[in-house]
DNA sequence: ATTAGGG
DNA sequence: CCCTAAT
């Protein structure tokens, strides 16, 4: 901390602190308080007067200030008091320098081992799966012969011509190809409606009516493509079990596919991954291995003929949909869908209406979730030569709905889970060269889906996963909320909204991937919205520290506590938590920051050091203010940039220095002015 | 229970 | 996709 600085500002910050009565410094003439919620432009700041050499010091004793009772007047004057009087002097050269530093390495073997180790736990789950199943077996067996009959001749037909079919040779072999399905004779509607009434008899005893007879064979022969094909490998799990009921030969197979039809879902989380089976060389595990592949080989057997069809049913479609048109397509395609969202159905059109899922904001793909499947599929089943991810195979027993995820599934999510692809449990994975890559059961994600995701994120914004999954993916057990994150998160990378940050080129390669799988349309879409809704975004829990908001910054609108309340108002209804104590405008939480002075560092142990408007209002140089006020985007507008987008580690540039960053405290919440200062290097 | 974030 | 930390 130069000391020339300090004087220089002691002379100065008299000044500034008259100013920021104000609300808004005005630094020149140029200043445009028309920005409301966004920052500064830059060129405001490059008219700013230098004033902030202010030196780290006084800024950052976080630690110091352990309750978050202080009042407000303490925040501030602590901000003022010291902050300001101290120097932040170096700050802007100690942020500029080390963008990256940040970044925590990871051993690579380590994960390898966690792996290893899971497998084993997973062996022993089996085996208790295993247990599981076979008590299953009787009440599978019941149901099967109480309630299958066949309802006409084309399930028979369709059974005695699966049980024909070559078929998938071994769950080992996943290599399946798609080349052998090509024959398909079965519409898909009656095998899989066949099927879905047994399902739905088995495990509802009839009560859910016939929601599948509805719809005619063909129905959903127009299936939108394009030459985004991310799958190959999908095949129609429901299809299984039926097969294997009516062909089998064998007793135990037929029991074994009864009861993996009707138990399926129900025991998913149960089902060992294929990947045990294969790896799994310990002699305890082989029994289990090997009645495992017994039963897989037995199911596969029986799946070819319904994959191929709806290989036929989609592949019409597939030749034309120019990129531009793709939605419109797409939309007209679902449309004859008979299907509508289930969450929808039971509400009158003038709700619907206002429903979330038919107005997004710009062009809305209005994909809705019953559509899905016949899209999924189109997708899914394009020629293997459009595959852009390589090679997959089929792993039938690998469906995971991801530990504990959507545990608590709503009955109607329960129902639409049937309807039909949804619960198709092949998981697509990715057979790699390194045959111990963890990321083994993938599950390609369609270009609809990804609509659909884009499409709840203009809704919902970059937090709410569990809704955005709610209602845009409530057909889909196989997409958590967390996949859906973290299929934004590979979007953003994909479309370049965000700098990507791995050099790998196997990343790259990756990346690539995956725009060739989409049309433009959506990365468009995705850039629009990643400037709408910022990722990451600061989150409640999140800790960061605010460097350095220039003079004429002006939290006004971007920090309101309103704008945050409401979305916690969100988590407060799907938690039954009350997160949200104060209604937005009724507490002093809901008062506005601002912050017209250097520089601004909060943390959440500071939860109550909000700046008065009013009242010496301005976050002086050092004070602290609410991660709150912060969280919903604050950080963005505290820093100057034209761009909405600024989120914790962005850079922004200055007229002050080369760049000013967003740095997200590590662990320890409490921070110590060395440490904080290391960080910024 | 849910999200963020890193691997 | 998996896992962990944090809330």
């Amino acid at each position: 901390m130069p000391r020339m600085d300090k004087l220089d500002r002691e002379t100065h910050f008299p000044k500034k602190f008259a100013s920021m009565k104000c609300q808004r410094v005005k630094v020149d003439d140029s200043f445009a308080p028309a920005l409301e919620d966004e920052a500064v432009e830059v060129q405001h700041l490059l008219a700013e007067p230098k004033t902030d050499h202010v030196s780290v010091d006084g800024v950052l004793c976080l630690g110091k200030e352990k309750s978050s009772k202080c009042s407000e007047t303490n925040g501030f004057s602590f901000g003022f008091n010291d902050g300001m009087r101290r120097n932040i002097g170096g700050l802007h050269s100690h942020i500029t320098q080390g963008p990256d530093d940040l970044d925590l390495g990871v051993l690579d073997g380590f994960l390898d081992e966690v792996d290893e180790v899971d497998d084993i736990h997973a062996a022993n789950d089996f085996s208790g799966a295993y247990e599981d199943f076979i008590l299953d077996v009787e009440l599978a067996q019941k149901v099967s012969y109480l309630d299958y009959t066949p309802r006409d001749g084309s399930r028979l037909r369709n059974s005695s011509s699966e049980s024909q079919s070559p078929g998938c040779s071994g769950s080992s072999n996943g290599a399946a190809g798609m080349s052998e399905l090509s024959t398909a004779t079965i519409p898909e509607s009656e095998s899989k409606n066949g099927w879905h009434n047994k399902t739905v008899k088995c495990k509802l005893r009839r009560s859910s009516g016939d929601k599948w007879n509805s719809q005619e064979p063909g129905e959903d022969s127009v299936c939108p493509t394009s030459d985004d094909i991310e799958d190959l490998d999908e095949l129609d799990d429901d299809a299984k079990p039926l097969i294997s009921l009516v062909s089998g030969k064998n007793a135990k197979k037929v029991v074994q596919a009864a009861k993996a039809g009707t138990s399926a879902r129900q025991k998913r989380l149960r089902k060992p991954t294929k990947r045990y089976i294969e790896e799994l060389s310990d002699p305890k595990s082989k029994q289990v291995m090997e009645r495992k592949s017994d039963l897989s080989a037995t199911l596969k057997d029986k799946r070819p003929k319904i994959r191929s069809h709806d290989e036929l049913h989609c592949g019409g479609a597939l030749a034309r949909t120019p990129k531009e048109s793709f939605s419109e397509n797409f939309n007209q395609a679902i449309s004859k869908g008979n299907d509508e969202p289930l969450h929808l159905r039971s509400k009158p059109v003038s709700e619907r209406r206002t429903n979330p899922s038919f107005i997004s904001k710009g062009r809305c793909w209005s994909v809705t979730s019953q559509n899905e499947p016949c899209q999924v599929r189109a997708v899914k089943f394009a020629p293997k030569e459009l595959s852009l991810t390589g090679p997959s195979a089929q792993a039938p027993f690998e469906s995971r709905p991801r530990r504990g995820r959507p545990k608590k599934s709503l009955p109607l999510s329960f129902l639409e889970s049937e309807d039909d692809e949804s619960e198709d449990d092949c998981v697509k994975k990715r057979i790699s060269k390194k045959s111990n890559d963890r990321r083994k059961h993938q599950r390609m994600w369609t270009t609809p889906e990804v609509m659909k995701l884009i499409d709840g994120i203009a809704q919902y914004g970059t937090g709410r996963w569990t809704d955005i999954k709610k209602l845009m993916f409530s057909s889909t057990a196989y997409r958590t909320p967390i996949d859906l994150r973290d299929k934004w998160r590979n979007l953003l990378r994909a479309s370049g909204a965000q700098k990507r940050k791995s050099n790998k080129k196997e990343d790259k390669e990756k990346l690539k991937d995956v725009v060739r799988s989409l049309p433009s349309s959506v990365f468009r879409r995705v850039r629009e919205l990643a400037s709408l809704h910022p990722y990451p975004r600061f989150s409640p829990g999140g800790r960061y520290i605010l460097i350095h908001c220039t003079n004429s910054t002006d939290l006004t609108g971007a920090c309101d506590r309103e704008r945050f309340c409401s979305l916690q108002g969100a988590c407060e209804q799907q938690n039954g938590r009350k997160k949200c104590e104060s209604p937005a405008g009724s507490s002093r939480e809901n008062k506005v920051v601002r912050a017209t002075s250097g520089c601004v560092v909060f943390c959440p142990q500071f939860e109550n050091n909000l700046v008065e408007p009013g009242s010496g209002s301005g976050v002086a140089t050092g004070s602290l203010i609410s991660w709150k006020s912060v969280a919903d985007g604050a950080g963005g507008a505290c820093v100057t940039s034209s761009k909405p987008p600024v989120t914790p580690g962005s850079k922004v540039k200055t007229a002050l220095g080369p760049a000013i960053r967003l740095i997200k405290i590590p662990k320890p919440p409490f921070l110590r002015e060395s440490e904080a200062i290391g960080l910024m290097k």
